[in-house]
RNA sequence: GGUCGGUUUGCCGAGUGGCUAGGCGCUGGUCUGCAAAACCAGUUACGGCGGUUCGAAUCCGCCACCGACCUCCA
């Protein structure tokens, strides 16, 4: 089997990826907060874990993926003072906070799905699992590294740092921290400004809150992912994944989490994406700068030339590695949409190929570079690289400018369209097109050649451009007239 | 201010000591009634200044600029 390596975080190193039980392999990924569009930037953690997921599984191991829902837990406000963001949102709209919690839920697995991410194993959400919030927070409390205070429960930074190492993840010191706290409103209620809630008590405004013995109220954030990671995945899993930005103070506070209420680290690797950037700068909510994807499937935005379909922002995100910041732009997006289209060719041109009595070129080191670019830590644009040098060759076999036997060429036919569908998740949107439409447009066509023959090129290119005009793009060829759709 | 990361050819984006990354664009060519498309070929850069080395985009030092995190954020 090919080793796979993965960089994690933890240690900052690319490390040889070995299971903790296998063939089983625990992958927990930080989901979305279900209270706004999905944008540019949900786009990237999902398909990066979607690469993983995909690679593990192709090489061999059960994989139990687990992204959660967030919808409950997040706070508006810079303090854990501040209201639930989902709740606010729902006063303003006059919804049910479940009902905007569906509502977003349901759009971004529609999203997800026409990105070809494939559904994760168990999709938890955090309002589902209050009762065993609740109970970490009573073990956490138990071993001592908690305090009641005003209703609120919150997690003792110092306690814990005085017999574990705060910062682990994040490479952040406990002193540092201290210095570089902003004073903020109802701070005084915390022994200290680093501590965060674990349980908040809700003030009467509050919608979404559940009765416990400190309080009418609802978990901190961070705790959820230490929760619904322990629950389905054990209290010592594989990998977590999530979003760069993440990292602390939310990763850093679910090791705390896990330590406190478990004694142990829940996790082996550490992953984590970088973020998309518009113009140098990132992508994110609260900076207002984002674009999203229904903006970008329809092309909306004022800053979008034109509509990207799925598979090209798929394709624009693998073109990076994951761990590299990604700049968004018109003319890097339709780079890679033609890029993308030149890879479809390639494999439709394959599939066409046959074989002659001896190989001219080695396919077999294609084949295994590209398998090996993407075990060394997904570098996928390295193995889409190679993939576009094996679509040079497919080309040169076409023009019988190079040659495979029977063997490579099978074998070539059976890797490609697998490691470009299967692993990468790239594949043509289906076209729209029916049979009925189908023979229409290739009677046309017939009628057009009828004139062609009689050098009637008036009425020949009249035909082409009328079908154009209707989105059908002519291609002459040498024998026959090809035809597609032109992509939106 | 602290911590971490980045600065690659027209654009996007890989690459960690010697050997063409790749895509887009551009230029040339092939095919074609023309066009378009497609394909083939060409397109050698690494922020600045020093240092290490036979040899540096790649290692070290200094400087400049940009960004992320430190507060909700994928």
């Amino acid at each position: 089997m090919q080793k796979l390596f993965i960089h994690n975080t933890l240690s900052r190193k690319k490390e040889e990826f070995k299971p903790l039980n296998p063939p089983n392999v625990g992958l927990y990924v930080c989901g979305p907060t279900v209270y706004g569009d999905a944008h540019l930037g949900h786009a990237r953690p999902a398909i990066t874990f979607d690469l993983l997921f995909r690679y593990l599984k192709h090489l061999g191991f059960k994989v139990r993926y687990v992204r959660n829902i967030t919808d409950v837990g997040h706070l508006e406000n810079d303090s854990d003072a501040g209201e639930d963001k989902i709740a606010q949102k729902a006063r303003l709209q006059q919804l049910e906070p479940m009902e905007v919690v569906q509502f977003f839920t349901n759009q971004y697995h529609d999203h997800m799905k026409s990105l070809n991410t494939l559904p994760p194993s168990i999709e938890p959400q955090a309002s589902g699992h209050i009762i065993e919030q609740q109970s970490m927070v009573r073990q956490i409390l138990k071993n001592d590294f908690a305090y009641e205070s005003g209703g609120s429960v919150y997690f003792d930074v110092e306690k814990y740092n005085k017999k574990h190492n705060y910062g682990i993840l994040s490479g952040r010191k406990t002193d540092e921290l201290l210095s570089n706290t902003r004073q903020l409103e109802g701070q005084e209620e915390k022994k200290s400004p680093m501590d965060f809630a674990i349980w908040k008590k809700a003030d009467e405004r509050h919608i979404m809150k559940w009765p416990s013995e400190w309080s009418e109220g609802f978990p901190g954030w961070h705790l959820e992912c230490s929760v619904m990671s322990t629950k389905y995945l054990g209290e010592k899993f594989d990998i977590h994944g999530g979003g760069l930005d993440l990292l602390f103070p939310h990763h850093e506070c679910e090791i705390a989490q896990s330590v406190a209420a478990n004694g142990e680290e829940a996790v082996k690797y550490w992953m984590h994406n970088n973020m998309i950037t518009i113009n140098g700068q990132k992508m994110g909510r609260s900076l207002g700068n984002f674009i999203t994807l229904d903006e970008l499937f329809a092309g909306t935005h004022k800053l979008l030339e034109q509509a990207y379909s799925p598979m090209t922002i798929r394709f624009f995100m693998l073109q990076a590695h994951y761990r590299s910041t990604l700049d968004f732009s018109n003319h890097a997006l339709q780079a890679a949409e033609k890029g993308l289209e030149r890879m479809f060719e390639g494999a439709k041109t394959l599939k066409g190929l046959s074989h002659s009595e001896k190989s001219s070129f080695n396919i077999t080191d294609i084949i295994n570079s590209v398998y090996e670019a993407i075990s060394d830590d997904l570098n996928s644009p390295i193995a889409i690289a190679k993939l576009f040098d094996a679509v040079r060759y497919i080309n040169l076999i076409k023009d019988g400018k190079e040659s495979l036997n029977q063997d490579d060429l099978n074998a070539f036919k059976e890797f490609f369209p697998y490691f470009l569908v299967e692993i990468l998740g790239l594949k043509e949107a289906e076209s729209s097109s029916n049979n009925l439409t189908a023979e229409l447009i290739e009677s046309i066509l017939e009628i057009r050649q009828e004139a062609k023959n009689k050098k009637d090129f008036f009425t020949s290119d009249l035909i082409r451009d009328k079908l154009i005009l209707a989105g059908v793009e002519i291609k002459d060829g040498k024998d026959k007239t090809e035809w597609k759709f032109k992509s939106a």
